[in-house]
DNA sequence: CATGAATGAGCTTTCATTCAT
DNA sequence: TATGAATGAAAGCTCATTCAT
């Protein structure tokens, strides 16, 4: 895992078999990284639990860290994915309505895995270095929460600025991401998602600091 | 760093001498680790940084991990100080003026040493999984917070919870954390700090969430 | 290229699109072999360059190696083939004629192809281990010119042992080689050609070894 | 054997033990290549056979090339050595003389050691491309026979061009290596010797070719 | 105490070859 | 017959750690 910033995988499989392999690899990466870390996950390892042969590993990805990118990348889409899809079906009435829904979605998504830990941690720490395309979770939260910032009329009293959304957001998944790594039971507790919801709510309605700044 | 769990140091140095050895070694480990990545960080290359041979590393730390852990510790012990001396010597009159104080701090401490980011990374990563008696800053920062929220009359209308002392402990560091690892040049930004400082005291200033329902 | 110590082709091609495929794969290797060397020779590359699966390549050659000693074979052939035909068809009428037509053919046929560097450093290496029927070449130039040196009355003086065509094919042959491998553009120079056949043709004419030194 | 044009030792030893285990590791390298040919040559055996670890090995030389090519130099600077010493102490009376005694010395270096053979070949085939600073056999007899042309009445007449000299040079040794590699009888036989010196001793008093031919 | 040579388990990756489809 | 997914032995190499000097 030096250098080469290949990413994609090495050939597309053509046979439902090929598919079926794939899927295996990365379940198989999923369940080593949480049950034994991330220095346990080898590509021998990976191909051992999946139940394939280390060559087809290599067939499908170029190298260890193409498996693990592909894992965040799943995982990311994935939990994105729900988010959008849960406040579309929602149709919130207000913009509060929706901060709820996100962050509610968001407890959801990275609750009941408690055998995501490991991979969340990853995700922060690799996505950040290597995958640029990733901030797909995050950058999608951040978009809901503008466009509702403009479209209700309990948020509409002052636009979010880029830094203003930079910050709600690095603050709620950054608690998030506390909650679920540091493996604290208080990811399971309605009052932390309450808090949040306060945390953000009161944040998007406060009157805007420069602004307040200066009218004192 | 395969086996070994022993994680202090193996032996007290009683000499001027070994200090400065095991300095040597963790700012090695430090330049290695912030100029090259995690990745590159060899026992042989600390040492060989350090100018002292392989052999004396180990004569001071047991293994690896245990450098590194050292050097978490020392990053993290500076960092709590510093937040704590400079709240001490500021004498903050209202608990705004605390939460101010204190986020400046962290991002003095933060900002400068864009050096420091993957260490930053490192902390997050490392701390959780094998050093519980790392939590100093986090605990100290709460600790901080909610002192204020009881000495000082701007805070006073509700005492804080645990969770939400949580909540905003790791809202608040999630941001600078991204900020940092990101190696967004927005941690220079004052407007940062001004809305995290917004985000803070609003939070800490806003009418208690379940109060308010029940209330409702 | 493990096991399987079968070298000779798995069945004869019946139909035209069978040589039509052996010939692609042949051509494929030789362009791998020219362009990026010997380690990049892998057998899926010369399928894949060859425009078939890497199952067919296995239906007309038992292996890899397989592969490299038709390449050779067929180089060999090629070039034997032409001195032959050049001499045949130039009637030389004195040893001089003849040995100057023949190495002024070995020149033609390595020289434009600078490509075909790889491919004689490989038959040097690889004819000697694997392939016993492969001297074709030596022995076609050695059979020319001993046949020469009968025939003709500049050299008839001193019929030609074997020990002595040994020496002159391998060394006119050598110095070929050297010229070829080592990339010179010394290949191509007039005057190697003409201190060529100076070697060879001084000596077939010297008066004999072993004669002249019983004779002193 | 990738890319990777590091051709030095990794380290100085500064231990005699080193010194030992490098001594050991080449001539393991030489068993192996020698009794077993090259493929059969992998770092793990040579440390093995050398009786030192895997690790020994990479201590001091960077990938298995570098241990070819250290190999190679030793055996092609000690033969070249010893043609030059065995030519110093024998003060050859006239340019014939000197030419027997390279001849003489050149195959005494190549022939007892039929286990030499492969290291012949590789020599070959690696000195071309991968060490330019290899030529020293080839040079040093090509300087030996360009000084003997002029110091020696019975050269004197006319001086050595660079390909003439070329020529002579991979003539004579194209020869040899012929003889080495073919593993054939022929190089223990007087007549052998006989020959290539008839050879090039022709060479080097036959008249100007170029002159010949204009004086035609 | 310091040194650095030695160790070797273990990792990632390649590629010739097979065989079910 | 052609295909290409799957195989897995085996290779090169790293690096934390030990211990004789």
């Amino acid at each position: 895992m030096t250098a080469q910033p290949i990413v994609k995988m090495r050939k597309k499989p053509r046979q439902a078999r090929a598919v079926a392999t794939i899927e295996a690899i990365l379940e198989a990466a999923a369940q080593i990284l949480q049950k034994e870390g991330e220095e346990a996950l080898t590509t021998a390892k990976v191909a051992d639990r999946a139940g394939v042969s280390i060559g087809s590993l290599y067939q499908y990805f170029p190298n260890k860290e193409a498996v693990l990118l592909a894992l965040i990348r799943r995982e990311r889409e994935a939990i994105g994915a729900e988010v959008a899809r849960k406040i579309a079906e929602s149709e919130p009435k207000s913009g509060e309505d929706l901060v709820r829904g996100v962050i509610s979605t968001l407890l959801v998504a990275f609750r009941p895995r408690r055998r995501r830990r490991k991979l969340v941690a990853l995700m922060a720490s690799l996505s950040v270095d290597r995958d640029n395309s990733g901030l797909e979770l995050r950058d999608r939260v951040a978009y809901l929460i503008a466009a509702a910032s403009r479209r209700f009329p309990d948020f509409a009293a002052r636009p979010l600025s880029d830094i203003s959304a930079y910050v709600l957001v690095r603050a709620v998944l950054g608690a998030i991401r506390s909650a679920v790594v540091e493996n604290a039971k208080i990811i399971d507790d309605p009052e932390f998602e309450e808090e949040l919801c306060r945390l953000a709510i009161g944040y998007l309605k406060a009157p805007d600091a420069s602004a307040a700044r200066k009218g004192a």
